[in-house]
DNA sequence: CTGTTAGGGTTAGGGTTAG
DNA sequence: TCTAACCCTAACCCTAACA
């Protein structure tokens, strides 16, 4: 066998790093027995292509290996732990329900590719129609899918795009349902999934993304990030006192409110430097949540459990036997006390006037043309001080 | 005229980031003159009540807003655009050397003296929570008082006590802030500005290390500073180069690529000298801020491209491909020093082979094989609109 | 059933703190 | 002085609950 004292450069890493676990040679190798045994076991179910010669990571699949389980996200990310906490192996072998389609696993998945890259416009018409047709409800989709009901409704009708793990996982539901000898709607939806054996999230993937279509690639903003100005934040903190669920009329006079203070009248307008009215949407969600998590740390100053979970992501130091009952007392100064403002006649007041008594004019206004969104006389008028 | 050498921080601070934009002395007279003529010219029909000797701003105490301040500063403010903004009004009168504090430079020392004769910790403690309530970051007052953040952040957070010299400088400024009229008060310019009037820098420092003495930093980062080796820099700089958005899987490979080269005897197991995926985040998320800033500080005063709105729901950015591109070719990957990052057989080229040739058995392991997100990233992200 | 949205989460940009 | 590690929060993901 591999008596051959050679080896490539993983290999060797993979031995060095599994070493350096603590592994003795022993542990290591009784770990291979025990891993060919279930292997033998499982039967081949899944066969891992690169076979065991290479280890596949030690550890990590000493739990995992058998099935693969795609259902967990992550399988292997976690270098330590994770896995070893999976003590029982997975059920695995999702048992698929699928149906019988004429196409062959190949075939789907190629057909479902194409769909990625098609322009994702055509590619909701296209679903629309094919549940129209077969009166396919989206709440059955969502059972079937794991993606939930609203989500597939604001991907199907508005604007949104969902990422491509979930327009795979959709896709996929699609191509096996169209080429299905028995289309499910005819099925008993009670019987349909439990709700709880949620098969979406194929973790894999990943590749290529359509390089083409103008549409933006729902990657996160990277780019520029806009910065309240304090005067606005001045404003908007005026009007989350008097609600904190501004409708979106409100959110429009707020927006005009402060577009008014930021503007300067023979100063170009910026760019996207400008608020609007998503802008305004998002401070004030961002802004709820902000309170709520300022009030549940209060009271987390006495909690016997600080493990919590709000952990913010990416600490270095994990929180772990770090034995100091430190009090991170952190107080917070911040208190959310209705306090009076005052804001006499300042801009600030000012701008929140006028921007009660321009929304009504242009409430007016808009009888008319309705799309004329604002942006037209809106700033001609601001006489600042009257 | 007044030849009273004393501004306000923001003053200072806006001046001295007005010069770093690059604008010259001259330029920016001119657009004062400018400034001035078309406030003749328009008249003062907005002349503001406040007028300049408020100077509105401070960014700091907005945010406590109401009680503290009753309405003595107008809140109008914007670090930068307050400038520009008011361009046909507010006349920003910089030099505008307004001395508001109510005492006496007498009753200055006076207070000072006593402060000094206090118990360290509580005026520690006092000076915490001034800071924290008017948002005034150690930097500035380093800026301002010529001590060193760091030192300051020593000296207020940990047991170090300054040299009376210094603390002397510190308490001054600290009074005057504390009883100037206007938003930020004043301190002398000479010690200010310049950074480079640090002189007696050194300390004779009897570090007082209490102990204990953990009040609400909420950042309790004690212990060594994890400094990166420079094979690691290497590494990660390469992968930097590929994409500057590592997920975590890259993370957790790169993470692999940094011990492997720093380890080794392949037995010691260092403690918290070991590269973790968090570790290597937080490098790229401060690499990418550092060419950001770099980048900005090349080139600035450009007018990126307003663009049209047709927002759907909440999404403030709409699918409007922009595509603009200003900058001469695309910065993005550009990285400032061409230096040779030598890839040649040396332990870091090797690690990051090792590294991916690792992370490719992995993912076969996970699954089928599927992804595998290393030739594509290119239009992943072009964050570079403008 | 479908469209909305409040709320729980996360990512990344700008800044600050501290070793 | 330099920069690792953090905080803060805008913007966005996705789901549950509701209309």
């Amino acid at each position: 066998m591999m008596g051959e004292p050679r080896y490539t450069i993983e290999q060797i890493d993979l031995l060095q790093r599994l070493r350096r676990t603590g592994l003795s040679k022993d542990e290591i190798l009784q770990a291979l027995e025990t891993m060919e045994r279930l292997d033998r076991e499982h039967g081949s179910t899944v066969a891992p292509p690169v076979h065991a010669s290479t280890n596949r990571t030690m550890r990590w699949n000493l739990k995992t290996e058998g099935e693969i389980v795609p259902a967990a996200s992550p399988p292997v990310s976690s270098p330590q732990g994770a896995l070893a906490a999976n003590g029982t192996a997975a059920p695995m072998e999702q048992p698929r329900p699928h149906k019988d389609c004429v196409l062959s696993e190949e075939q789907i998945q190629t057909e479902v590719e194409i769909m990625l890259n098609k322009n994702v416009e055509s590619v909701k018409e296209e679903l629309r129609l094919f549940l129209s047709e077969r009166r396919i409800s989206q709440g059955l989709i969502s059972r079937f899918t794991g993606i939930s009901q609203s989500y597939l409704s604001q991907f199907l009708t508005q604007g949104l795009d969902m990422s491509v793990i979930k327009k795979r996982t959709l896709f996929t539901w699609y191509i096996r349902e169209k080429f299905s000898n028995s289309p499910m709607s005819a099925l008993d939806l009670t019987a349909a999934v439990p709700k709880a054996v949620r098969v979406a999230e194929h973790v894999d993937d990943d590749h290529d993304w359509t390089p083409h279509l103008q549409f933006r690639s729902s990657v996160h903003r990277r780019g520029h990030r806009f910065n309240w100005p304090e005067a606005c934040i001045t404003i908007m903190e005026k009007y989350f006192e008097e609600n904190q669920y501004p409708d979106e009329k409100k959110r429009e006079e707020i927006t005009n409110a402060c577009n008014s203070v930021i503007q300067k009248p023979g100063v170009d307008l910026p760019a996207q430097m400008l608020v609007n009215s998503a802008r305004v949407y998002n401070w004030f969600a961002n802004r709820r949540k902000d309170v709520k998590r300022r009030q549940s740390a209060v009271h987390n100053t006495m909690s016997p459990v600080p493990s919590s979970q709000s952990n913010p992501h990416h600490r270095v130091e994990d929180r772990v036997s770090q034995n100091t009952d430190h009090h991170p007392g952190n107080v917070l100064q911040e208190h959310v006390e209705p306090e009076h403002k005052e804001a006499h006649q300042d801009p600030v007041q000012v701008a929140v006037e006028m921007a009660a008594v321009n929304h009504a004019i242009m409430a007016l206004v808009n009888q008319h043309s309705e799309d004329m969104d604002q942006g037209e006389e809106q700033e001609e008028e601001d006489g600042e001080y009257s």
